[in-house]
DNA sequence: AATGATCTTCAGGTTGGCTTTAGGCTCCGT
DNA sequence: ACGGAGCCTAAAGCCAACCTGAAGATCATT
């Protein structure tokens, strides 16, 4: 049982991964919003405790870039109670449960356990192009009845395109979408990408929904 | 924001429409699909959430039976865990996010306020000049039914005189929105695109709607 | 280590949009 | 009627953008 810890005060961060690690989770400790985000892109955790006020990156962010980029693991949002951050909002950005500070160990543990247990949210909102349905949770795609297999990074770019189905996306914004910040190869590794999509989600079906609009970008269509 | 609950449980309907309520959704209530189907249809919804099991019409086929006549607006199926139903087929109807029962209020709340934000995103309008339609997210244009293909360049002449439909646009002006500041090329260049754009937009329907405006420029009509 | 899957780079080939050119046409003033 | 300025448009060259197969690099798993 993998657990991501994002926490900044360092003697908490020590307390609660001590505890946990003596109840047999595994716990990464990420000190900042950012490498928090990083270490939960990277690797694959059952459950992530993140508080709400971090520096270099606030936790709603973090949490809502993690949902868009359709990552779906539970997470539990630690807030404090001074009034100025609203555990409403912690719920709206894609949390799970929330718990205040300050909060007992005993509580955490308890909460952290029916969270992982329950595997947080149900799933996340599914895509539809026509008859192509995209499902993040499982980086599942299919075709009406078909089910096609796709990498993650061809599930990535597919994703981009379909969030904005019959809308031109360029090849500088899909970049940015599955790739990772500062990726800076070959731009022409998105028409790789296209290439491959298409042979997979268009040819076997003598579809042609994914139009390159050139010097623009590409659109998915709902054909 | 808009609600439209199509739940046959009268306990359970009350409950989600008080709580609701209480946040600041308008919610209306319908108790069997047909109800609900002819509901969504008449009134305009942010959202709606579905019973899969309902009287005189299932969700499933609520659901169809709205894609079908064009009707987009985000749908939430219940479903009742008892294996009968399948998630999967709620996708496939066209749904964008489905809940198990029983549910949470919590987490009703937080996923309808996702779904909702997402299917809030307005797309950049479109522009029409009688029934000439242009839709610059996807760089698409169609007279009437019939889709036209444009290149990024002649959509951009073309927009550029949408925009400023029944005027004159001077071709200095077209220069400056569709081409590079630092073009230093031909003027003629905008004679050449609006040729190609009357051989697209008017010849094929016999209208004759971009006018020259000798000595100023052109003018698009609505004709 | 070895294997297989995935990601990335590379390079040759092709396409198609952009631009220029040039000859013909239209309008308008004289 | 005539000439010229402004406009139209077919044609063709050019070049950037794009496609794609293959090979190398990387990563995860056994």
């Amino acid at each position: 049982m993998r657990v991501l810890l994002v926490e900044d005060e360092r003697r908490l961060a020590g307390l609660v991964r001590d505890g946990l690690s003596g109840e047999g989770f595994a716990v990464d400790v990420a000190h900042d919003g950012r490498d928090g985000l990083w270490m939960a892109t990277e690797n694959p955790y059952d459950v992530i405790v993140l508080d709400v006020m971090l520096p270099r990156m606030n936790g709603y962010t973090v949490c809502a870039r993690l949902r868009e980029a359709g990552n779906w693991t539970p997470i539990m949002m630690l807030t404090a109670k001074d009034g100025v951050y609203d555990e409403a909002e912690a719920l709206d950005t894609g949390a799970d449960d929330y718990l205040s500070k300050p909060f007992s160990y005993v509580v955490l543990l308890a909460r952290l356990r029916a969270l992982v247990r329950r595997g947080g949210r149900e799933r996340p909102v599914s895509i539809t192009v026509g008859d192509l349905v995209l499902d993040p949770a499982g980086l599942r795609c299919r075709r009406g009845e078909v089910e096609i297999a796709l990498t993650p990074k061809e599930f990535a770019v597919l994703h981009g395109l379909a969030r904005r189905a019959g809308e031109v996306v360029s090849k500088s914004e899909l970049l940015a979408q599955a790739w990772d910040f500062s990726y800076d190869g070959d731009p022409n590794i998105v028409e790789v990408y296209v290439s491959a999509l298409r042979r997979k989600i268009d040819q076997p079906f003598g579809r042609s929904s994914l139009i390159t609009v050139r010097g623009a970008g590409y659109r998915l269509e709902a054909t």
